[in-house]
DNA sequence: TGTACATCAGTGAACGCGCGTTCACTGATGTAC
DNA sequence: TGTACATCAGTGAACGCGCGTTCACTGATGTAC
């Protein structure tokens, strides 16, 4: 693992690449320890540095997170056109790949999944707002041409959201410890797969 | 307000119910500042004692905001039992004010509601395992009647938990800052509606 | 009814701790000549 | 190619702070006689 690499040694005074280093040690604390016990200070011990290092590259603990939390959103955006580029446009299974996509990358990932809809501040910063508008566009898009709907009307708008309030939940609840036993057997994909019909039907 | 009496005043060297109005101190905190910037001697400056008192009743700050977790789990399942006594059994509106009630509650108690469902422990406390395990036998009763099976089957069981993963996305959906652009003019109650007819056809 | 006493809720001072951030510094690196 | 110099990433020590928790204590209250 490339931390391992530069945690321990490192050739020079400089490190060479310390920003990207920090943002993979906050990613990788916050998910092993949660967003409440993650501090400046473990992320420097984890990387090699001075505490006083990651003032050169963030100009504070809050810009740091902030910054983990867009990469992470990044890394979301482009799987999620990987895993639509199999599906043909306008199909169910293309909305149905979104749903597991966007449950997949909670679980792969939970405390970012969950920093990204609770962030500290009391708004969105903008760089999620924007993702977050862009995605949904894509969602709204999607429904859309599943319903063969000339435009994004009243009718997308409700589908889109329903959609949307079905997969967060799921993400969500499958993030609950000890939740298995309210899970039914049924699996996620073919839920997910029974729910898109449901709500794209009439 | 109580709070405001047993703040400033007191008129005996004890307080006489510093238990509750600790209680009642970490969740109005909570809920004004957020989880991650609650502490215990804030409580006691709101409850007006000095910072060891609460060592009197609780064994650890831990201790102190599952109890608030636990109250607040405690008035929600109240709110529900009255939301739904006004609707006959079996009825889709009776799962419909099960849904609203679950959204309110997120809505009226946005902090409880992320704690309960994302506590700090790795694994749920006994009294939130319980608690919830009671609410979903209720919501699947409610769905097995709606569909008229005879049991707990695993069609009610699928159902079920859609209905879940529904209103539990919506209530999270809720509470994103700067989401209102996303939500669809359609008024929640509708949405219910709407989807429960969905969830429960065929 | 009055008194001695046990109980224990709340005090206030102190503790050790880890934190985020600042500061004057150092030394590796790249560049101009 | 060799040297002087500007740059600036990283150092290490220190700061002030608020925190959770402990401790010996105090004084209000209830009870036994």
């Amino acid at each position: 693992m490339a931390t391992e690499q530069t945690k321990n040694s490192r050739d020079s005074y400089h490190h060479g690449d310390l920003r990207d280093a920090l943002l993979q040690a906050t990613r990788e604390l916050i998910e092993a320890k949660g967003r409440d016990n993650f501090s400046v200070t473990d992320a420097c011990r984890l990387a090699g540095v001075s505490t006083a290092a990651p003032y050169k590259h963030f100009k504070s603990k809050e810009e740091m997170v902030n910054a983990v939390i867009a990469d992470a959103m990044g890394r979301h955006y482009a799987s999620l056109q990987l895993d639509l580029a199999g599906h043909e446009k306008g199909s169910k299974a293309r909305i149905v790949a979104m749903g597991l996509n966007y449950v997949d990358f909670a679980l792969r990932e939970p405390e970012m999944f969950k920093l990204r809809f609770d962030p500290n501040a009391p708004e969105e910063s903008p760089v999620l707002k924007e993702n977050g508008t862009l995605v949904y566009n894509l969602v709204k898009e999607e429904v859309r041409a599943a319903l063969k709907e000339p435009e994004v009307n009243a009718k997308v708008e409700d589908r889109s959201y329903m959609l949307w309030c079905f997969v967060h939940g799921m993400s969500y609840i499958s993030l609950i410890p000890d939740v298995a036993d309210k899970r039914p057997e049924t699996p996620v994909a073919v839920l997910l797969d029974d729910i898109a019909d449901r709500i794209l039907a009439d």
